[in-house]
DNA sequence: TGTACATCAGTGAACGCGCGTTCACTGATGTAC
DNA sequence: TGTACATCAGTGAACGCGCGTTCACTGATGTAC
């Protein structure tokens, strides 16, 4: 049964924003065809109308979740008042150094879900991710108002610290809540000092 | 054929020591039983004589490489003339955050290898590793002479930046060798930074 | 606008494959006498 | 110390299962006239 090319579209897109769920919430490898195809109330079999592999899919979904972490930050970007924009940034640095992105089961953010996996998935994920987190880390420093070379490095230095902190945090919140919590706040301190004491 | 009992307990030692090293390679899940007993120069059907399952194992292989990274900051928090002590975590941290760690196919460091796999792990394997990271912490917060709790709290911050901007680096390295390079450059300048300025 | 036909998104059975796990078997080791 | 037998680590065939992928088929949509 032919559908309208609207409707193909829109299922795509489904595929897609499914996809890019689970695998949040899972990582690339544990999720199949017929799983995601189910999710996105098709059957399996129509898979590959609308990927030429399953390789494929990764690097779309992986897409579609930077650009939405991306635009996050491109609207912090944008504020035009200093100070407006400042208060922006640091509040997203507390809400991603927290508990709630700790316990979150699909992190927003495609470095907490898969930095790890990368270097161990196909050239053409790979690939969609560098671009994705080149793009993001750009962004980054634009929204923290740290684009000269110097700012830049903090950018990142910061960022790393958030990335760690919050893998740490995730990979032990199960089994030693304590810990993790440790970890946290350990990280939350200098995420408040940052707040605080604005750069010149 | 029955073997002797210490051939069968250095058959048992040398799966797991396998085990390790393909975990840290690949992973938990990409590893299979009869993968790994071929590795260790024996055939599958042998695998449940030293495992009561495929889970079993993560946990033993886990155990076994937070004993050796952890075996390492011992010997730096051993070290009894303070200077030398120093300079020996100095070292360590420089050897941590570095191209060489980043570009190591088998990374020696747990976290950097696991942590973003362990939340998708069965309870026995987050116990495992839980374990061994609270254990690693408290190593390191002795190595670095940051045993006092503001001491532990900067030692934790120190140690999510080298794991994120790792992570990190490592996720890139293949696409994007440059940003990879700029990420643990930033991160290696705070790391040089501490060495130079310790603490009272 | 109406008709005839080609297109193609979606379906579900089928494929080959590798996985984790089980099991009957082997034969040297370990043990009881 | 020597002998007879039980033990059990290791072997490799076999299992059921779920995977990614293929394919013949369906039938409403899109298109050519």
């Amino acid at each position: 049964m032919r559908i309208t090319k609207d409707q193909a579209a829109e299922n795509r897109e489904r595929v897609i924003d499914e996809a890019a769920k689970l695998f949040r919430q899972r990582g690339f490898d544990a999720v199949g065809v017929a799983e995601l195809m189910r999710a996105a109330g098709l059957t399996h079999g129509g898979f590959y109308n609308h990927f030429p592999s399953k390789d494929a899919r990764e690097a779309a979904a992986c897409e579609r979740i930077f650009s939405r972490s991306i635009a996050n930050l491109e609207a912090i970007a944008e504020v035009a008042e200093p100070a407006t924009r400042r208060r922006a940034f640091s509040s997203y640095a507390e809400n991603y150094v927290s508990a709630e992105n700790r316990d979150a089961l699909a992190p927003r953010c495609p470095m907490i879900a898969f930095a790890g996996d990368v270097p161990r998935q196909s050239a053409e994920v790979r690939d969609a991710y560098a671009e994705g987190l080149r793009a993001y880390l750009d962004a980054l420093a634009r929204a923290s108002d740290q684009s000269d070379p110097a700012g830049r490095q903090h950018a990142l230095q910061q960022y790393a610290q958030w990335v760690g902190a919050l893998t740490l945090a995730r990979s032990v919140a199960a089994s030693d809540p304590e810990l993790s919590d440790e970890i946290l706040r350990a990280a939350r301190v200098q995420v408040s000092a940052i707040a605080d004491t604005s750069r010149p």
